[in-house]
This record gives structure tokens, C-alpha cells and sequence, in this order.
RNA sequence: GCGGGCGUAGCUCAAUGGCUAGAGCACCUGCCUUCCAAGCAGGAUGUUGUGGGUUCGAGUCCCAUCGCCCGCUCCA
């Protein structure tokens, strides 16, 4: 199925249009039109009320260690500064880069380092990408090559220094980046922030600069006593948010996929470390299973562990559910979530200050001072469950789903282009009932003969419970098909057979069928049709 | 960030540097219409992505810029 057509019907129908369009578009950022504002709320309520609202914390769920609480929170987009030096998304996200004017290439300016070497009665400095044995090689033959030298004159390369940091270098005149063939082709490191900067206060200045969050996550983690403290929640519990995040994206791309400005789903499930094994394995099934039951088929969406070498410095088990979109090529997936493990690093962070990894165990990072490299709240984040008398760090699993990601699947899949009698060629959107923009039509077979008003008189009483539309123009056909372009799942048709026996026409967006349907019965097949 | 391609009506596309930028579909109004884009009559639709330049004359040629697509890079 080719994206373009998607692209196109999305813009041609409403669902969604390129952000401050008239003004030339804005790369990575889109808007939702009217029926992309339903289908996107749509996602977001159906996961709200399956994980949170319509949660039953009373009666514990086969497959699960035990009975279970969910409660949500909405926090600021602006957060401290400090929330995003302790988790780790400012060392992450922020650095400082250096491109080369020659090879057009882009370096990391701490992931440089090189070897100086005096050539030709003055020192210069031959960079690499790469440490070690490798990089003392590579800077070699560079070496060698640069100097227009012969192999077997290695011996004679007057080396002044081991390998150091391009951090150590202040004259970059004098350096010859790894992939050019003359000197001084680096630019000055350049600020490269991946998180959004602002400023806090009407005065610009740096100690009022502020991020704009790059993930809802931290939230739930600096919530975490205050929730504890308020709600008489036990752990297993889990807190849930849904809100926007922002990343400055290298290439946005590939239709809403990469945005600058996305809306996240997030849950941080907090438990007993004993138990964090087997609730990771259920909420990642259970995430997959959610999916699927909303219309992904299970050909296109898959459920991928990470490899141990993916895994972040802190987690220990992650899974990325992923969907076959039209845009990847044949074979690959895109991430519509992840469900992390992430043992107690969050909360231990933001306690104690920014962790590493040491061996098996985490411990804080420290600075050059012998101090910690970043400071924590102090604060003390330990659960204290009073049922044992333990007191202990829960650990966390995270089931960090994109709502526009999501969005976009569920467009995705819903596409279908089918012939019809006549040979024409119809499109539709096969949108599971719950996330359709619009759950049903209502249409006057013509235009007199009472039908209208008979009509009307059923869009009105449904009204306030469904999405519905009301359309009486053009062709009977014509309305169905413009609403099967919305996925539309119910069609229903006053008629002349209604002012006699009271039923209506029923018609199926994707079977095409019409059955006859008593109005007293409209509602409730309507209700069921919604049901998770 | 680099390289390539593209940008004309809501959509698909025409228009040799030269007349008022056209056609089909879609859309709107009316008539007609008892079930899958029917018919008839009429109607509206454009700063040719944007800004400069060359030219007597630019949709067409040149430059810049924005956006989209593809590949690389980057990121994870």
C-alpha cells in the first residue's frame, strides 16, 4: 500500500494537515483536522480508560503476580532543569558538535580524539573516530598518507603525544579531521540540543533557561511521593500520563513518524523487585495484545527483545512493539512503543544523583571534583510498604507508547482499496469501531416524503452519546462512499419502508450488507459495536 | 548536514519563452432521484510553493529560499 495515497487521503479528508501550512509548513510538526482530532482522541481515551480509568484493581488478572492499582497524573510540560540532568536526557541529548568542511561530515566533539605529531617544524593533531589499537592504526596510516610517507617509513614519524581528546585541542587550525586530506576543515563545536531550550521568566538569560520535556516520563518519577502520599497506593501500582514531548529531531520524516512535537502514553509501573521480572513479561504481552484488539493485524506487528548489547545503561530487558509501516522498506519495523525495564534508576537518581553503570550495579556518576556529576534532590524516593516493614526502591517497568505513532498505524492499516461492482474502485478506512472519528451516518433515502425530518429526529437523539453525521446530499451512493473514506463503520438510511414498519437500513462499511434494523434496537446495536 | 528528484485548481494532470493558464474528476446550487461516486442545467475554483533576477514578454530560463519524497549521514 503506498504512503503517498494515505498521505493523501489524510489531507483530502481532514485527518491530518502539514503544521502553519500556508505559510510554507513547519518540518516536523503537523496539526489534526476534524476527523484526525477524533481518531487521535479516540486512541487516547480507548488507552486511558483500558489501562487506567476502566482498570478493576479489586480482581487480579490471570497471568499477573497480583491484584493491582492504576491512577493517573498530568503534570507541566516545563519542568526543573535538574529533572533532565539526573535522568540522564541532558549529557544524552546535549552536545556539542563539529562538522568538517571538507568531507561535509559531522563529528561528535567528545567523541574525537587523535595523536599529535610533529610534521614539517610544527605540531599537528591527526583525529580518529575510533581509541584504542585501532585508533593508534588508523592515525598511523593517516599519518603516513598525510605526509605523503612510504609504509616502511613508520619509524621514522616523529609522534608527540598518546591518544587525547579533540577536547584538548584549542587550535584546530592545525588538525586534520578523519576523513579529510587537509587541515583546519573543522568548524568551532557548534551547541547541538536535542531537547527543546527555553526560558523561564520574561528576562532571557541562562539561569532562567529551561527544557521543554523531552519524554512524560520524569514526571511520573518526580510524582512519585507525592502520589504515594496522597492516594494510599500499594505497590504493585502504576501511575499513567498522557501529554506532549518534544525532540529536536535530526531529519524529522516519514509522514508524522519523527515530529518535533509528539504526544506520548506512558505508564511507570511500580513493584517489588522480586516481582519486576514477571510484571515486565505481562505488561509487554498485554501492551502487544492491546493493539491487536483495536485492528493491528499480527502479520504487520511484532513484538522485538532487545538484543543485551541495545539495552540502555540502566535497564535490564526491553521490548519495542513495532509495525510493518507502508514508508519502511519490505522486512522492516517502526517503533510504536517500548516497555522498559528500568529497575530502580529512575527513582535512585533523582535521590541521589545521575547513576551509571558499574559492573552489575549502578552507582552515582561523579564529576572531575570527585562530586556527583549531577546533583539529586536528596529527597528521599524509598517506598515503605508498612504490610512487611520493607522499605526498598520499587522497580519500574515502562510502557512508553506514541499516541501519533500509534495514530499512524492505526491509519495505516486501516487503508484498503477494493473493487466494487461495476468496476470501480473503492476506498475505505477499516477503522475498529472504538477509534473511528465518525461511529455512524444518518441519511434521508431522498429528500421528501417525510424522511428528512424522520431523519433528523433519530441524528438529534443519538447525538449527544455517538459521534454521528447527518448528510442528505447527493446520491445515496455518494454519501456511503464518503463516509466509508472516513471509516465510517454504520450506515443508516431512512427510507419509505420506515414509515410503515419503523426500521431502517443497516448498512456494514465492510461487508457492504444491509440489513433491516427496528429503530427501538439502533442504540443498543450502536453500544455494542463501541464495547472494548 | 550532504546529494538527487519534485512543487500548476481539492485531486490527477495539460499548457514550444508568446493570445484571458486549460481538461477530467471532485465540489457548490437547482431539478430529478426508493440503496452504493447515476442523470440534466448552471456555478465557483489559481499570487503556477515563496522571493528576487534575465527578457518586449516567464508556469517555462537563472539565483535564493521553504516544503515534500528518495538515498547517505546523524540519532536511538
Amino acid at each position: 500500500m503506498s504512503m503517498d495515497k494515505i498521505v493523501a487521503l489524510c489531507k483530502r479528508r481532514g485527518f491530518l494537515f502539514p503544521s502553519s501550512e500556508i505559510y510554507g509548513g513547519l518540518n516536523g510538526f503537523w496539526d489534526y483536522g476534524p476527523l484526525g482530532v477524533e481518531l487521535k482522541r479516540n486512541v487516547k481515551e480507548a488507552w486511558w480508560k483500558d489501562m487506567v480509568s476502566g482498570h478493576d484493581e479489586l480482581t487480579q488478572i490471570e497471568g499477573t503476580p497480583a491484584s493491582f492499582q492504576m491512577v493517573g497524573l498530568d503534570c507541566s510540560i516545563i519542568m526543573h532543569p535538574q529533572v533532565w540532568k539526573c535522568s540522564g536526557h541532558y549529557d544524552l541529548f546535549h552536545d556539542y558538535m563539529v562538522d568538517c568542511k571538507e568531507s561535509k561530515k559531522r563529528y561528535r566533539h567528545d567523541q574525537l580524539r587523535g595523536r599529535w605529531l610533529k610534521a614539517k617544524e610544527q605540531s599537528v593533531f591527526i583525529s580518529s573516530q575510533t581509541g584504542g589499537e585501532e585508533g593508534l592504526e588508523e592515525t598511523q596510516t593517516r599519518a603516513l598518507k598525510f605526509l605523503g610517507m612510504r609504509n616502511k617509513q613508520v619509524g621514522d614519524l616523529e609522534w608527540e603525544s598518546g591518544m587525547v581528546s579533540l577536547l584538548t585541542v584549542k587550535d584546530f587550525s592545525v588538525v586534520l579531521a578523519p576523513d579529510a586530506t587537509q587541515l583546519g576543515t573543522l568548524t568551532e563545536p557548534r551547541e547541538f540540543n536535542l531537547m527543546f531550550k527555553t526560558f523561564v521568566g520574561a528576562l532571557a538569560g541562562e539561569e532562567g533557561a529551561a527544557f521543554l520535556r523531552p519524554e512524560t516520563a520524569q514526571g511520573i518519577f518526580v510524582n512519585f511521593k507525592n502520589v504515594v502520599d496522597s492516594t494510599r497506593v500499594k505497590t504493585p501500582f502504576g501511575i499513567a500520563q498522557i501529554g506532549k514531548s518534544f525532540r529536536n529531531e535530526i531529519t524529522p520524516r516519514n509522514f508524522t513518524f519523527r515530529s518535533r512535537e509528539f504526544e506520548q502514553m506512558e505508564i511507570e509501573f511500580f513493584c517489588h523487585p522480586n516481582q519486576s521480572q514477571a510484571w515486565y513479561k505481562w505488561w509487554r504481552d498485554r501492551r502487544y495484545q492491546w493493539y491487536t484488539n483495536l485492528g493491528l493485524s499480527p502479520e504487520r506487528l511484532i513484538l522485538r527483545e532487545h538484543e543485551p548489547s541495545e539495552l540502555s545503561h540502566y535497564s535490564c530487558g526491553t521490548a519495542d512493539i513495532e509495525y510493518a509501516f507502508p514508508f519502511l522498506p519490505q522486512g522492516e519495523f517502526g517503533e510504536l512503543e517500548g516497555i522498559a525495564h528500568r529497575a530502580d534508576f529512575d527513582l535512585r537518581s533523582h535521590q541521589e544523583g545521575k547513576l551509571v553503570k558499574d559492573g552489575e550495579t549502578l552507582i552515582v556518576e561523579n564529576g572531575a571534583d570527585g562530586k556527583p556529576r549531577h546533583k539529586g534532590s536528596g529527597k528521599d524516593l524509598q517506598y515503605f510498604d508498612d504490610r512487611v516493614r520493607e522499605r526498598y526502591w520499587p522497580h519500574v517497568i515502562e510502557p512508553s507508547a506514541g499516541a501519533d505513532r500509534g495514530t499512524l498505524a492505526f491509519l495505516c492499516e486501516a487503508y484498503a482499496e477494493e473493487p466494487v461492482e461495476g468496476g470501480e474502485v473503492r476506498t475505505v478506512m477499516r477503522f475498529h469501531p472504538r477509534i473511528a472519528p465518525v461511529k455512524a451516518a444518518i441519511f434521508p433515502l431522498v429528500n421528501r416524503e417525510g424522511m428528512p425530518e424522520k431523519a433528523k429526529e433519530l441524528y438529534r437523539s443519538l447525538k449527544g452519546d455517538f459521534g454521528v453525521q447527518y448528510d442528505d446530499g447527493g446520491a445515496i451512493g455518494r454519501r456511503y462512499r464518503r463516509q466509508d473514506e472516513a471509516g465510517t463503520p454504520v450506515c443508516i438510511t431512512i427510507d419509505g419502508q420506515t414509515m410503515t414498519d419503523n426500521t431502517v437500513t443497516w448498512r456494514d462499511r465492510d461487508s457492504l450488507q444491509q440489513i433491516r434494523v427496528p429503530f427501538g434496537e439502533i442504540e443498543t446495536r450502536l453500544r455494542s459495536l463501541l464495547k472494548p
